[in-house]
DNA sequence: CAACTCAGTTTCGTCACGAAACCGACTCCG
DNA sequence: CGGAGTCGGTTTCGTGACGAAACTGAGTTG
């Protein structure tokens, strides 16, 4: 995806895929969740190209979603961390990973779990009251 | 984002990236749920170039996402309908869209409400006890 | 019968991406 | 003390996806 702006489009989903709908970017902030957070650890296990790799990271960092920081000098040596606007994508990540598990994979290979009982944990729509919805119970409204 | 995929890769976040991940792809489907169900409609509302929009409605259909069915002949006119695959997306749309009105909107333009009783829904991540839980009370295990 | 609608297709130039080589500061090994 | 390796990039270059706009073709409306 290219990092053009959707332009002409008021709407947060626009606005949220302006920053982290292009291509590599969400899978950026995956591996930094799970605990790679070097240049060279990230670009071997996606397999981007070096210098689109320093761009997203660039840009995730001017973004607030990624922090630099040196874990060296002498010499120079940085890592990223998810800053808390980063941490707040992992909902977002979980949803389309629930979605890829349903749909288009096998088997799914990594579950997200509550740390304290290892008790699986899922991504749902819900009201006020606790009750979890779907689809057809929602509507998008335009706020007043 | 390119058609590309993301060879190596096992993993349901990328799997899913990988059919709804390309630019604009997150947004028809938003505008679909929103009710925008024929190709001018989608053109004008996106500001996509419409060889690219037939690309990727072509796209989403094949991967039955949308369904493009026939509501006249004579002139032979199609509309775009979501699957029950495709709205199971909102979800993830409706994460993208909370992470974006926090962070990146001034004010959300839309919510998301239940329909019985127009009170707002939130995506969350919830555990089978029914508790809300945050970023760091969560991993990412791989499956055995 | 000319203008308009809808759902695309075609053409063409540009720009983002992928691959791979290169770079500079530093460390490790013999 | 010299050569190889590591880390975090930058540079170069060719390709292909995208954006803009014109065109198409079946049918409808005034």
């Amino acid at each position: 995806m290219l990092n053009r702006s959707y332009r002409g489009q008021d709407c947060s989903i626009a606005r949220a895929l302006e920053i982290v709908g292009e291509r590599w970017t969400l899978l950026i902030v995956r591996d930094v969740f799970l605990g790679l957070q070097r240049f060279d650890q990230l670009q071997a296990s996606l397999g981007i190209a070096r210098n689109v790799l320093t761009g997203r990271l660039r840009r995730l960092v001017d973004e607030g979603i990624l922090e630099r920081r040196r874990y060296s000098r002498h010499p120079a040596r940085y890592e990223y961390r998810l800053t808390e606007k980063g941490n707040e994508l992992i909902l977002a990540l979980a949803a389309l990973q629930q979605w890829g598990d349903k749909h288009v994979s096998e088997k799914p290979p990594r579950v997200l779990r509550r740390k304290r009982d290892k008790k699986r944990v899922v991504a749902a729509l819900v009201a006020r009251d606790g009750e979890v919805l779907l689809h057809d119970e929602l509507e998008l409204a335009p706020t007043v």
